[in-house]
RNA sequence: UGACCCAUGGUGUAACGGUAGCACUACAGAUUUUGGUUCUGUCUGUUAAGGUUCGAAUCCUUAUGGGUCAACCA
């Protein structure tokens, strides 16, 4: 039977002929190359997926890699946190991590090379001169008056900057590739920088440390990368990253580009997610509205829904802009699927059945998830005092209404059907009671009255119910593109709402036993997962999605 | 006045010279003891102009639009 067509994306149409052509022996080796000096966010979770799923599909390995090769801005606090978030996306690297400061010493060596070679000189010009000598995109650079020092000199000035000799930014190693290339990353760039600044994992070791563009192709070859996958801003790196390859001679990954994903209400740069965190704006780089794998996982985003997530959005070159909608969507499927029902009333309201006998109550069975009869099901306590939600009452229901109103009925699931007889109010005009009677022959599962209802609304048993806390969130932007204005800032654009925390709900007992990180559909409203605050006499869930809504209560 | 990349419904992504498909969204309808789920259906698309061809979303040319590149960051 066939599967239907295979639909490649453009990489995998490479790697297939690369397959075909028996390059690399058909090995296929990936690597996902964080620098350790921030949080995963959602732009991540493309590049971990890409990475690890295409090697996972053609029988290949993905290397962890820590591209740490600026000691200034990164930190083994970092290192743990990134290993925890791709663990718990599911995915395994080969070995143990690598990282490229473990390469270090080959690096240098490969510098050594090239100054051999007449391809690298040491340069003392400030940056500002470097700058300017390399002009701009439309204009040719020129080249340094350093270019043309000899090689024993530049020999020996760059094994005195490995020595210490110089001051921080008082030499530069330089590549001698092209000054009037149009490309401005072959305009001879610096490849090695001083800095005496202690390494997370090298020490005091090393004072000179390796540009990006010198550390990160060698890194791949030395690991035998075939194929490193990046995302498109880095297209103008390639010729600068076979350059290397080709001039040491050494074997040749090959770097491809795709489109990084942008998704709307969400922001991805590190320095603005730093600020939101730095401001108290949110509560820090796990906050539940944060687009940080820590935040997403606090929020009760499940890593399969992420991974479908960036199935679904696809692998080109173009930009995109995928809208938040397809993530919720994913993250639905994935909860619907999975997660146990459990009845919270967010904003109750105190239904009294008059003619149930208060002396007595019972225990009624319910599923836990219809979606999976293996869930099982647990029992809810009833009695003549429950709460309903306050939205699910109208005194005067517009038409298409169908939940409870004066001398209606609606079905209590898995209880019994109920009629409204009278509405109780405060001086206010609040609704504080509903007197009901019920349908004793109208219980869930062995229901003989004949009745049928339109409404079916979820409750709680007021004697046993849980009082907790409910955690709302809401988009923290109020705009699509929050970063895509030429003269407004993210920041003008921060949704006052985006949080709001309710203390009037009332869980049904079961959810007490939840454990932080457990995701619940709480029926009618949406899916909540048990927070890290969230205690057995204290639920804590935090709002991940709501559930789809194909009726909206108007309000008077 | 540069180089490079890109252009398919509202959004994302397929179609590899031969019927423009899938998913999300939106809107209908069916089912439903969750106004959820599930099922069915509908709406909306090849940036433009030339060229090649029996035939072009696909190949060529030009235009238009968008993006990227000028850190001793990655």
């Amino acid at each position: 039977m066939s599967e239907g067509k295979s639909h490649l994306n453009f990489i995998e149409e490479i790697i297939e002929d690369d397959l075909r052509n028996g390059k690399h022996g058909g090995r296929i080796h990936t690597r996902f190359p964080p620098e350790p000096n921030g949080y995963l966010h959602i732009g991540h979770v493309k590049a971990i997926t890409i990475n690890f799923e295409l090697a996972k599909k053609y029988g290949g390995k993905t290397n962890l890699r820590f591209d740490d090769t600026n000691p200034t801005t990164e930190d083994t606090e970092y290192v743990e946190g990134i290993k925890n978030d791709i663990r718990w996306l599911g995915y395994e690297w080969e070995e143990q991590a690598l990282y490229a400061s473990d390469y270090f010493e080959q690096l240098y060596n490969y510098a050594i090379q090239l100054i051999e070679k007449g391809l690298a000189y040491v340069d003392d010009s400030t940056a500002e001169q470097i700058a300017e000598m390399k002009k701009t995109p439309t204009e040719a650079g020129i080249e340094s008056p350093y270019r043309s020092r000899s090689i024993e000199e530049n020999l020996e000035l760059f094994k005195a900057m490995r020595a210490g000799k110089f001051e921080d930014g008082s030499r530069v190693l330089r590549a001698k590739v092209d000054m009037t290339s149009p490309n401005m990353h072959m305009r001879d760039p610096v490849i090695y920088r001083i800095k005496h600044e202690h390494h997370h994992r090298t020490g005091d070791a090393w004072c000179i440390y390796p540009m990006y563009d010198f550390a990160h192709g060698q890194s791949d070859s030395l690991e035998g990368i075939t194929h490193s996958l990046c995302s498109l801003e880095f297209t103008h790196h390639r010729p600068l990253y076979d350059w290397f390859i080709e001039k040491l001679e050494i074997f040749p990954s090959r770097q491809i580009e795709f489109a990084r994903m942008n998704v709307t209400y969400l922001i991805t740069s590190k320095r603005k997610l730093l600020k939101l965190v730095e401001e108290g704006i949110v509560t820090g780089w796990d906050d539940p509205r944060m687009p940080t794998i820590a935040g997403m996982r606090r929020r009760g985003y499940p890593p399969a829904a992420l991974r479908m997530f960036c199935e679904k959005a696809g692998v080109a070159k173009r930009d995109n802009l995928i809208e938040i909608e397809l993530l919720e969507s994913c993250v639905r499927e994935e909860l619907n699927r999975t997660s146990i029902r459990a009845m919270v009333v967010t904003d109750p309201v105190k239904v009294l059945i008059t003619n149930y006998d208060p002396a007595i109550g019972e225990e009624l069975p319910a599923e836990n998830n219809p979606e999976d009869p293996t869930a099982g099901e647990r029992t809810m306590s009833f009695s003549n005092e429950l709460y309903i939600e306050r939205d699910d009452f109208m005194e005067d229901p517009p038409k298409g209404y169908f939940r409870l109103f004066p001398g209606g009925s609606v079905r209590l699931k898995h209880a019994y059907i109920i009629t409204c007889n009278e509405v109780v109010k405060d001086e206010s005009g609040q609704v504080t009671e509903l007197r009901c009677t019920y349908i004793p022959e109208s219980k869930s599962g062995a229901d003989t009255s004949g009745l049928k209802v339109k409404g079916t609304l979820h409750w709680v048993d007021a004697k046993t119910a849980i009082e907790g806390e409910i955690r709302e969130y809401d988009k923290l932007f109020t705009d699509p593109t929050p970063a895509g204005h030429d003269d407004k800032d993210v920041f003008d654009f921060i949704n006052p709402a985006s949080l709001n925390i309710n203390r009037k709900a009332r869980f049904e007992r079961a959810v007490a036993a939840a454990k932080e990180g457990d995701s619940y559909q709480f029926m009618r409203k949406g899916y909540y997962t048990a927070d890290r605050d969230h205690s057995e006499n204290h639920p804590v869930f935090n709002s991940t999605v709501n559930l789809k809504e194909s009726f909206k209560v108007q309000k008077a």
